[in-house]
DNA sequence: CCAATAGTGTCTATCAGACATTATCTA
DNA sequence: TAGATAATGTCTGATAGACACTATTGG
């Protein structure tokens, strides 16, 4: 049981101890598409390869691990994600060259315009759309958590909205449903997601319209209940 | 961006690493309460304590954060648990008096007979009514990670049967309903639960039968599709 | 007018809640 | 017989699916 654990005040010597890092999957919608920012890697190892947002957890100054996270995406997009939250941690001896190696997994939602002004001024940070992404060679175990990262993802367009936090603050409901589309995989009934939306009352109508083509569209914008609400009954899966 | 890390092979020296432990929240169901599994600290820090079953990985041996979660386990239960999963991880400055420390918690299920052999020869390993662990004075942050672990298991017990597993390998539905109730914190109409777990086919009819003290009640085993199956349509919360 | 997109009316099917009723055991 | 626990019958209400329909814009 405690065989070897003896150190004092900071016993850190007495076992080898893995590098820990973090790593984000951040999401958007753009374009009719959902996508997912990558990184091109400078340095040892992988490099020049593209990966997910993240690095080494620094105990001098990050208070906790979320920090951390944080301050890594910010540094790539230079703004703080609306909706950001743990979605595992991957440890084992294989995943890193440099061997024994733990990355606690952020997933993130962001509205694309609210990160592109400098994300499209740099080169080693770019938006890919999510299946182009997939069918790349990623960094480590990158591809696992992006799949991994859409499967919570998908499950949670099933039973919430938190989705919405990829759009922009002013949104159509055409706008959410097709993200909610893509997110599960196949169409949904206009009427069923509306009506439900509307009975959880999780939007504010903004009063404002857009128009694209046909009849204007209402905007909305999220309520802070958006964030954690569940309905009871899902949207089916298949 | 890339500021400080320049290490080579091993860059382990370049950064102060935390330190790296894994948890493990142990549930059963015995004598119609819900129960965790608890050990009694006998090394630094917080000695003396009772807290989760976990320890340092050791990356020597174990091959990924996983495995070091299930041999801790192992080592105070001397059987793995049918249902093991992640739970979530805390890293942060203040958790451990040795300084930045990380845990990987994972959530756990098994039948209260399949370790209480074990568990009933050791004093430092003790089965605790959940309500009665709450309110004792846990080693770390282990408090708040047990209501972490109860409020997943909460919501499982609304979309899922997975619950089942802190079960013996034959059960009864009153049992299983029983078990459910006490995780969510409400009744649950006979009828409604019962019907979707047959309309479902998540459990397996034994043909045995048990009494006591009423009609002999029948004797079901989960299938294995209860270990992913979710409802539709959840239970209502409140 | 047509094309395109937004939004509604309304019927059906499913399934959880509620609760009464029946079944099977012991004492 | 009564008491206890298990199991079922059946009605209601809520809500998702399906799909037709209306509404509002531009050309």
């Amino acid at each position: 049981m405690s065989k070897k654990r003896k150190a004092g005040k900071r016993g850190r010597k007495a076992f080898s101890l893995p590098l820990l890092t973090v790593d984000s999957v951040l999401f958007t919608y753009h374009e009719k598409s959902l996508k997912v920012l990558l990184v091109q890697r400078s340095s040892e190892p992988e490099t020049g390869k593209w990966g997910l947002p993240g690095g080494i957890v620094d105990i001098e100054t990050d208070k906790d691990i979320e920090s951390t996270a944080l301050r890594k995406l910010v540094e790539k997009t230079s703004v703080e994600p609306p909706f950001f939250d743990q979605l595992e941690s991957i440890g084992n001896q294989t995943r890193d060259p440099r061997g024994w190696s733990v990355t606690v997994v952020y997933t993130a939602l962001i509205a694309h315009q609210n990160c592109e002004q400098h994300v499209s001024t740099v080169s080693d940070v770019q938006w890919f759309e999510i299946e182009e992404a997939l069918k790349m060679k990623l960094a480590f175990d990158h591809r696992n958590i992006v799949l991994s990262a859409r499967e919570r993802m998908r499950q949670r367009a099933l039973y919430s909205i938190l989705p919405g936090y990829a759009l922009a603050e002013k949104f159509t409901l055409s706008e959410l449903q097709h993200l909610h589309e893509l997110l599960i995989g196949k169409s949904i009934q206009k009427r069923s997601f509306r009506r439900r939306i509307e009975q959880a009352e999780l939007l504010v109508d903004t009063g404002e319209k857009r128009q694209e083509g046909g009849r204007p569209a209402a905007l909305y914008r999220l309520k802070n209940v958006s964030m954690t609400h569940r309905f009871v009954r899902n949207l089916e899966a298949s």
